[in-house]
DNA sequence: CGAGGAGTTGATCGATTTCAAGCCGTGTGG
DNA sequence: CCACACGGCTTGAAATCGATCAACTCCTCG
């Protein structure tokens, strides 16, 4: 298991004192996909309002486990992770979000797991308080919020298929299909995964060597190319799509 | 892993075809904890006018993984897993539902996982399009249902630390403890369990052996007793919180 | 009371983890 | 511009936990 201990590459967060250059909702680049996009111009405004733009580094945590629920926010750019931890370390990847994804736990006291950026990335925060007042106020924001967590329930439900049931060689294919779903592959079918051996072994329950002898052997049997460090090429979708559903 | 199959106890179900007798919320045993607890008593009876009474029986199945979504429900009464399966029949149970818990998928097109009574159980099912629409218009029964899926989600996010990174020793205390909170114990500290081992074991990711073999040493060591087949008291609960997490 | 399914226990096997080098490529400093 | 050092990754060998295979026991229900 992984007993590594990811220290947190920031003391104290900048996040509340740092003063951003205000920006409208018209240049935002997840305007037509985050879950403020049905709003009407003048409620965009007033949600506008609230929130503020926030800047992120790779390695930078926006909340931890079990604090209190101070924030909730979209995700305008940039990749981050959504982790819990047993108490001796051991850590586990609850969920990857992408722009135009929302974060935190609005609703609810608590944040039930730390959220970390894992490239540089651009947050719209929103203080929890004054989000949950709007949200209960406007039903189609509510509505998309719904929506959004239903969807994260049945994506989170089928990761467990993997966690629980599927073989080493299984969890790699599927993890490596998710990503190329996620991530649209270039022309040459080549994808730049946004995760490190040891992060993508935290989203599989399983340990970095496994990650990589796994994708070793895809490689050998042609199912794949790897193109540097964090690329690679799905030769053979087909061949990967039958590993990843146990054949 | 489980190759078991559990071929479905019923060939078509006769939800659709049995009459119930008609049902008044009043008499509802979960009214005041369901997601339609906060509607007014006029909205209340349009809900109701919407739904209609089931009766399942043990093993009986409601929902199919992967079939379109024409129903959801709440749980007045009984148990139900949540399922997802591989091609090759590893089932994984991504979910335990009991009384005033709401199932099915609403605002989606398909049903992600099955749905299938553990004990004898009733519903008030209603069509799916017909509860959107009534959910769309009901900003409060939408905030409920909000509310309820994060929950779930956290819940299930949880879960996901244990699959991928709790011992089978952890996994099985973790197991216990989630169970006493749910089913409170009775005044000896005993709960009964709605679910055999085979079911524990496709909760937890692992065999049925393993699950007997962890209760045993549990058992060995004093910090669980066994009673009958279906029983446990929990002797020792901090010996299990220390063990539900790693030491 | 007896049968059969559910659960337990034992023995063995094997996939994955753990421990341990070694490699590579990336960025830095001479 | 090249050497080198560090972190991330790969590979190998040994150890281990849990799965599998196989009896056997014990409830529970008819």
């Amino acid at each position: 298991m992984n007993m590594q201990f990811d220290v947190a590459q920031n003391g104290a967060l900048p996040l509340m004192t740092r003063p951003c250059a205000p920006q409208s909702c018209d240049q935002c680049g997840v305007r037509d996909r985050a879950i403020c996009t049905d709003l009407s111009d003048p409620d965009r405004d007033a949600l506008s309002r609230i929130g503020r733009r926030v800047t992120l580094h790779a390695g930078q945590t926006v909340m931890w486990e079990g604090d209190d629920s101070m924030v909730v926010a979209n995700v305008i750019d940039g990749t981050l992770k959504l982790a819990t931890s047993t108490g001796d370390g051991r850590e586990q990847i609850v969920g990857v979000v992408y722009a135009s994804d929302f974060i935190g736990r609005p609703f609810g006291a608590r944040t039930p797991h730390s959220v970390t950026a894992l490239t540089d990335a651009r947050l719209c925060l929103f203080p929890r308080g004054s989000f949950d007042a709007f949200a209960r106020d406007h039903g189609d924001l509510q509505h998309r919020l719904l929506q959004r967590t239903l969807d994260d329930l049945d994506r989170t439900r089928a990761w467990m298929l993997l966690l629980g049931r599927k073989t080493a060689r299984e969890k790699v294919a599927t993890f490596l299909l998710d990503m190329a779903r996620r991530l649209q592959a270039d022309q040459a079918g080549t994808i730049e995964l946004p995760l490190s051996r040891q992060q993508i072994a935290d989203i599989l329950g399983t340990t970095i060597e496994t990650v990589s002898r796994q994708m070793s052997e895809l490689k050998r049997q042609g199912i794949i190319a790897l193109v540097g460090r964090r690329g690679v090429r799905l030769v053979d979708g087909a061949a990967l799509e039958a590993l990843a559903e146990g054949v």
